[in-house]
DNA sequence: GCCGTTTTCGGCCCGACTGTTTTCAGTCG
């Protein structure tokens, strides 16, 4: 599922947009549609459940002109591609423009037309090439570019360097909650909010879109750009002004009238396929709509203060943010059939959590009065076991101490599980004695060795595991970390099958560079009847507070209370953990 | 190139800001 299989999706999406943007260097009237055409294909196919190739066995070139966007001709570039790793078509184009056109207009103000530009003066073919033409500023010298576009490519290419274009939900939290706070210290806001990637809780975030109410549009920007964090200006106007942060993120700062706030933080949470759907839904009723508000066939303002306002007066049932994706959403709403899905306010405890006694940074004690100002019901100790060397695992017999331990400890008001992070070894073996595990409160289960194996051998590994009748949780079951290692090859949903028949639990790990599962893996595992459970893996006391990232990972993919297991009271808690 | 309870032909989301210019194409979200 995670292996070769979905390299052919990415390929295929990545293919479609050079397409599109080398489609976009010789313009006629009529390709601008193609253009989009196509970048709409690709889209589709890099938010497909399942691979492109699986589609095509099943039902031919005609399974996949049912996906939407996909006609005639693109099928049948798609099957050109399973069938011989080629597309005619894009190998011409590529002949024409022999450059790296994905990376090049990865680069914030880059486009396919800057970068034909500079193919066709000096010869820059990908980003290397780039950098020496800056070295030599030989590009300040190029028709249609100066010294500040120099400027800014430069910076461009850092960031793009520093982060490959984006940084971790996780991290850029703080970084918003910071400039918020100075924004409104600033006395000149009446009203802020962040929108964009961020607030639908994406996994990785490539820029800020930052909204606020003002009367006062000048000082608000000229106070934005002197704050410290603040690296260099790239453009500054009186709605809207983007800079590049010390941090290697850009943030756009835009005032707003009060009369069209709803409508701006609509527009910029995006994202954008979800905003092209409810747009044509808005022209299908006669309306238009834009940052600016919702109009009438007479262009006559009927909304756009209110976010919520304006789903409802486009009859549509109030969308969360997390699940603005294009993904459907929107039929839902249409029906009015958009599930209430889970919240923060609802996770009633932690069941993956590390101390001391292995890798972890704090006490048992200092990690259980955290979970106590978190109002948790209950939080489970789950440290690794032997095999894992490098975090210090425990043996049977320190278990057993520890545990002797905790039960000496007088927690107060709140239920600490004892737990393990078991090592499921090679063989699909447990790494701890079944008696051990059987006196578990929580027995939490995880891959740390052998990443490398091929399918077939993980999945098995996996459920053999399960079968154990040992496990309650499966921790992080991709293993993907975001940015630095790829999932190991498995078969998700062979794995959801057997969670289902031995009443394992699939976490959702909220780690900031795990994320695991993620929206997209719950997405196609909600046809399963298994529960899952939101957890942080916890290594130090802050780490704790990662589970709205989680809960945000659980919210993206439409998951409802009453499927994860740590929104439960403590007692039926312990029934699903009873082995 | 795709698509259809307005359509198998004629539509396809829309506005701000920039740079290098003298009226706008390119880029972005």
């Amino acid at each position: 599922m995670f292996g070769i299989g979905n390299m052919y999706n990415k390929d295929i999406e990545k293919i479609f947009n050079e397409i599109a943007l080398m489609l976009s260097l010789n313009e006629t009237p009529t390709s601008k549609f193609e253009i989009r055409a196509y970048q709409k294909a690709a889209f589709t196919i890099g938010t497909l459940q399942e691979p492109i190739e699986d589609i095509y066995k099943r039902g031919g070139a005609k399974a996949l002109m049912e996906l939407p966007g996909i006609g005639k001709t693109i099928a049948m570039h798609i099957e050109e591609y399973i069938k011989t790793g080629k597309i005619k078509k894009y190998e011409e184009l590529k002949r024409k423009y022999p450059i790296n056109m994905s990376e090049l207009t990865s680069l914030t103000g880059m486009g396919a037309k800057k970068a034909i530009v500079l193919y066709k003066q000096l010869g820059i073919k990908n980003i290397e090439d780039l950098k020496k033409a800056i070295e030599e500023h030989k590009i300040e010298k190029l028709e249609k570019f100066g010294e500040r576009s120099e400027d800014l490519i430069r910076r461009g290419i850092e960031i793009y360097e520093k982060s490959k274009g984006r940084m971790l939900l996780g991290d850029v939290f703080p970084i918003a909650d910071n400039i918020v706070e100075k924004l409104l210290s600033s006395g000149l806001i009446d009203k802020i909010m962040v929108a964009g990637s961020i607030r639908r809780m994406r996994e990785t975030v490539g820029d800020l879109d930052i909204l606020a109410i003002s009367d006062k549009q000048t000082q608000v920007m000229d106070f934005f750009i002197s704050l410290n964090n603040v690296d260099k200006i790239v453009s500054k106007g009186p709605t809207k002004t983007t800079v590049w942060l010390k941090d290697g993120l850009s943030c756009d700062l835009r005032v707003i009238e009060p009369k069209s706030f709803g409508a701006a933080v609509q527009y910029f949470t995006g994202s954008k396929e979800h905003n092209i759907e409810l747009r044509q839904i808005a022209i299908s009723k006669g309306y238009k709509l834009n940052e600016y508000g919702l109009f009438d066939k007479r262009g006559k303002n009927i909304g756009g203060s209110d976010e919520k306002s304006i789903y409802e007066q486009l009859g549509l049932q109030y969308i969360p943010p997390e699940m603005r994706e294009g993904r459907g959403e929107l039929e839902l709403a249409k029906e009015h059939k958009i599930p209430k899905i889970v919240e923060l306010s609802d996770i009633q405890g932690d069941l993956h959590t590390h101390t001391k006694e292995t890798d972890g940074a704090n006490t048992i004690e200092e990690m259980v009065n955290e979970a106590k100002k978190l109002h948790y019901k209950y939080v489970a100790i789950t440290n690794h076991t032997k095999s894992l060397k490098v975090a210090h695992g425990m043996n049977d017999n320190q278990f057993e101490e520890f545990f002797a331990r905790m039960n000496k400890i007088d927690f107060g008001n709140i239920k600490v599980l004892k737990g393990a992070e078991v090592d499921i070894l090679e063989n699909g073996s447990l790494d701890l004695k079944d008696k051990t595990l059987e006196e578990m409160d929580c027995v939490v289960a995880a891959i740390h060795s052998k990443f490398s194996m091929s399918e077939d051998e993980m999945t098995v590994r996996v459920i053999k595991a399960f079968e154990t009748g040992l496990v309650n949780i499966f921790a992080h079951p991709t293993g993907r970390l975001i940015g630095m290692r790829e999932p190991y090859k498995i078969n998700i949903e062979k794995v959801a099958e057997a969670a289902e028949r031995n009443n394992v639990v699939l976490e959702i790990n909220s780690f900031p560079n795990r994320l695991d599962l993620n929206d997209s893996n719950i997405l196609l595992l909600s046809k399963y009847n298994i529960k899952f459970s939101i957890d942080t893996d916890s290594h130090r006391t802050t780490h704790l507070y990662y589970m709205r990232l989680g809960v945000g990972m659980a919210r993206r993919g439409w998951l409802t209370k009453d499927k994860i297991i740590n929104t439960l009271e403590y007692n039926q808690l312990m029934k699903i953990l009873k082995k």
